[in-house]
DNA sequence: AATATTCTGTTGCATCTGCAACAATTTTGC
DNA sequence: GCAAAATTGTTGCAGATGCAACAGAATATT
């Protein structure tokens, strides 16, 4: 599904290293539930997950939590990424996990005769790519104008990352209807129609299109 | 709204002038209207709106037109940030407009030890931040539950980016509703229940936020 | 200035969807 | 291995929403 890869690609241990260490990176521990929390006053921080992994979820004024991305063990998130202006966001850990935050500005300034740095800037330009792609596919299935075609957009979307009419649910329902943002018991009656109708077939989230 | 400028922020004409030279960049002219397509093989491409305008819109199975977003003088587009499993994506001028091409792989050789090419980057990046933020703020929207939640949350956006409970809708109700994802007609009914409910005030699209 | 096109405002209606509630099943944590 | 927690599957119901269809207002086009 991610095409391109983590934040160290092409990076050797080696050169990691001293390139953390010219950019004064630090690195932190959290414990699975714990906020993950970083700021220093007028700098653009960019967190990378090394370990483990986070959630960076939102809580709106009737205290709900929604799941806004899952990160995982070379991805990245920042403030830099985040409106200001919405409501309550927040990186938890879902796992043990240990982040290293590095100051964007002290890489702009670094890649200008730094070869590693250079690499680190690039990965980190196609990771945005990688969200901004996710993003926009979220939204052209968010803006189906019902259950059914929401389903169905997401479906087509599957089958068109694997490749085939046939593939396996990797989340639970309980996921699915939040990410379609519907309810989930109205999807469960809709994904039931289409089955009976003879639109798909879905063999314990094994799901196959058949149209 | 936009915090950070455009491509060329705190480039000098002089500087961008030998930059895009070193760039191999093309610069190519388009009538309102006509589709703005432009690719080579196994390059990565990204356009720069110099002047005039263009849109990013989705064509989907039944031939309905959306616009995914509007490219004003100093934005940027590009595949790399585009899904190629989604539906059909084209960019469009909707003014007489001028594009330049620049290859980011050359761009990403350039910064080695070019300082224009540097702060080209970062306003890339700085960009694609921009990008990504508006997105997050559109699903934040698109995740309510209803018409009601939408507009509010709509609003709500638009009260802390002007941060006054007054502002001017700049688009038309049409187009709103498509940005909120939601029939018209059902969107007009429901802003006609928070004006009588006296949540909202509409001076012909001078909105005010009432609580 | 006349015409065409888009936008606004509204309504009736069928049906879709969210909500609440519950039992059954599966997974997780200890 | 057991208890607790989460997920799945289902239903009834009220109310929300999409759709179709118009008429009038406002803009754009020539």
């Amino acid at each position: 599904m991610i095409e391109n890869k983590g934040i160290y690609n092409n990076i050797t241990e080696k050169d990691l290293k001293k390139l953390l260490s010219t950019l004064q990176s630090n690195t932190l521990f959290y414990k699975n539930g714990q906020t993950i929390a970083y700021s220093i006053a007028n700098r653009k921080i960019i967190g990378i997950v090394e370990e483990g992994s986070a959630n960076l979820v939102r809580f709106d004024y009737n205290g709900n939590r929604t799941i806004i991305e899952e990160l995982d063990s070379g991805d990245v998130f920042s403030d830099m990424f985040l409106s200001t202006t919405s409501s309550e966001l927040t990186v938890i850990a879902t796992k043990d996990c240990s982040v290293t935050f590095i100051e964007y500005d002290k890489l702009l300034d670094a890649i200008y005769n730094n070869r590693t740095a250079n690499t680190l800037m690039n990965n980190l330009f196609l990771l945005m790519s990688d969200k901004l792609i996710n993003r926009n596919e979220r939204i052209e299935i968010l803006t189906t104008r019902s259950i059914r075609n929401k389903i169905l957009a997401y479906f087509e979307l599957q089958t068109k990352i694997h490749n085939s009419k046939s593939f396996n649910l990797n989340t639970s329902y309980t996921d699915l209807a939040d990410y379609l943002a519907v309810d989930r018991s109205a999807m469960m009656r809709e994904l039931k129609n289409l089955k009976d109708e003879g639109f798909i077939k879905d063999v314990n989230k094994k799901i196959t299109i058949l149209y």
